[in-house]
RNA sequence: GUCCCCAUCGUCUAGCCUGGUUAGGACAGCAGAUUUUCGAUCUGCUAGCAGGGGUUCAAAUCCCCUUGGGGACGCCA
């Protein structure tokens, strides 16, 4: 079956969020698992909307995800070109075919009117559909309508009522169409097209066969079925995925940043552990793993195991998804993450090698790599006391003035070495003995275990950290 | 308002199609173990079939209604 063909068409308008790049990791996995082709198509049919940061911006987050296109914008294809916006020609001749055809008709109804009408209808508790009054206008209406300076919009005539479909997620669905449709615009007044024109022609000249995209389309559907027909065309199969809220259950919008793929990424998340925790919402493998690699997600992914209900973003066991991919990583691969982490996003405060050295110390122990700048701070001598008030007790003091002296009997020991002389010696244990030696190594209350901190530094060092902590 | 979709622990879900399970797992929460500290890790515990009616010897599972949630009804996508 290498004939699949899906496309992933998100518009210029806003960044990437948790529900779009589901959406395209949905239609990658489904894609690739059969070895088929995934489309990447920019939607600017609204030239006031769109920008060009926000294209940009896409695609650089779809290639960070490790979704890459076969088609599409950069990579070109058989069937581009790849943005809506480059496409008017191709759309005006079909809207001009759907004319001669009587399937569809230049409308001189204006926006005003329409407003009105709708207003109406709310008011009388009936649907606020189009009634398509444009459909007969008289010749002499035409021409009063012209001569006022209206320019004309395009409506796509609807004739069937109802209609099925076999969704791949949703199994059969049927619509009443005469109670919630009237004739749509499928090109504006100043020519530019409608999403609606512009998805039926480009999957149909696309070749698409898989068209596997947000539930918010369902109800677009029977539009869109209705459009190809009347074009020629044989509709693909529509798989419609339920959508993903919010934690508090509200949907997800363009301007909830906490969402954006760019707040993932700022936050240190690394893909395949987004990839991984997305899948997870509105699929599960009917086995219980819940880490999968990216091959493990191509191979297991299934979209007929894709659930019908909505489900809400969790951020805490985002959290855990990421922190037991971290953990999976070789110390070598997670200072290579990590590092490229604190550069591209500016936070390498310290010296490189140094912190390559020091990095494999905190895999443990963080859930994302945001954390890491201030666990570094260790790295510096003048670092800030997190609980100042810790260090400053009569037993603490005790407990660095015989750390001073077990470091200046003799040569540095291991760090349980170091413990096990000082213990003896001071009234304090346990957690009382380690905070204060944690705070004034590391300045932190939490950290990796301090074995593992301790070798990393001189002698030297270890005694600036006790004498300056003695004296705060 | 009308049409469409959905409904299992607080959250993500398995089980539903093909009725018989102590309704399973994970996150979070709580408790314990371990780490002479925090975190990480390990073990255990708490917690759920929205409600009502059918069908059936038997219903989370099939049917209907109610309720609740979501989506659509744009010259946005």
């Amino acid at each position: 079956m290498g004939s699949i063909r899906v496309r992933f068409a998100p518009s210029p308008t806003g960044y990437l969020h948790l529900g779009n790049i589901r959406t395209a990791l949905f239609n990658y996995l489904f894609a690739k698992r059969e070895g088929g082709t995934f489309i990447l198509r920019i939607e600017d049919t609204d030239p006031e909307r769109s920008e060009a940061e926000y294209r940009q911006a896409l695609t650089e987050d779809l290639l960070w995800m490790g979704i890459r296109w076969d088609e599409g914008p950069e990579v070109g294809g058989a069937s581009g070109p790849y943005l809506a916006s480059e496409r008017f020609s191709i759309y005006r001749q079909y809207a001009q075919t759907l004319i001669q055809e009587g399937k569809a008709y230049h409308c001189y109804v204006t926006e005003e009117e329409i407003e009105e009408m709708k207003r109406l209808a709310r008011a009388e508790k009936r649907p606020p559909r189009f009634d398509n009054r444009g459909r007969d206008f008289s010749k002499a209406e035409i021409e009063k309508r012209k001569a006022q300076g209206i320019r004309p919009t395009v409506r796509f005539k609807i004739e069937n009522p109802k209609l099925k479909m076999n969704d791949l997620v949703r199994g059969e669905v049927s619509f009443n169409l005469d109670e919630m449709l009237g004739d749509f615009v499928i090109q504006r007044a100043d020519g530019t097209p409608t999403f609606h024109l512009a998805v039926c022609v480009d999957d149909a000249l696309m070749n698409i066969t898989h068209v596997i995209r947000g539930e918010d389309h369902l109800s677009n559907t029977p539009k869109h079925i209705l459009l190809l027909e009347a074009m020629g065309f044989k509709p693909p199969q529509y798989g419609h995925l339920s959508l993903v809220h919010g934690p508090g259950g509200e949907p997800l919008s363009k301007r909830l940043e906490s969402v954006s793929v760019r707040e993932f990424r700022r936050k240190g998340i690394l893909p395949q552990a987004l990839a991984n925790y997305i899948a997870l919402l509105g699929w599960a493998p009917g086995d219980n793993r819940e880490i999968f690699s990216w091959q493990e997600l191509q191979k297991a992914f299934d979209l007929k195991q894709v659930n019908k209900s909505r489900s809400n973003y969790d951020s805490q066991k985002l959290d855990w998804v990421n922190g037991q991919h971290l953990r999976i990583l070789s110390d070598e691969d997670f200072s290579r993450h990590a590092l490229a982490y604190l550069k591209e996003q500016k936070l390498l405060r310290q010296d490189e090698t140094l912190v390559h050295k020091i990095l494999p110390v905190f895999k443990d122990n963080i859930e994302h790599f945001d954390q890491l700048p201030e666990r570094l701070e260790v790295l510096s001598d003048d670092f800030q006391y997190e609980s100042p008030a810790m260090i400053q007790t009569p037993e603490a003091k005790e407990i660095f003035r015989t750390a001073l002296d077990v470091l200046n009997a003799g040569m540095l020991l291991p760090f349980d070495d170091f413990a096990a002389q000082i213990k003896p010696k001071v009234k304090a244990k346990g957690k009382n003995l380690f905070m204060p030696l944690r705070l004034a190594l590391t300045g932190k209350e939490h950290g990796p275990e301090l074995k593992r901190i301790f070798p990393l530094f001189s002698r030297d060092q270890i005694k600036k950290r006790f004498e300056r902590a003695l004296a705060s």
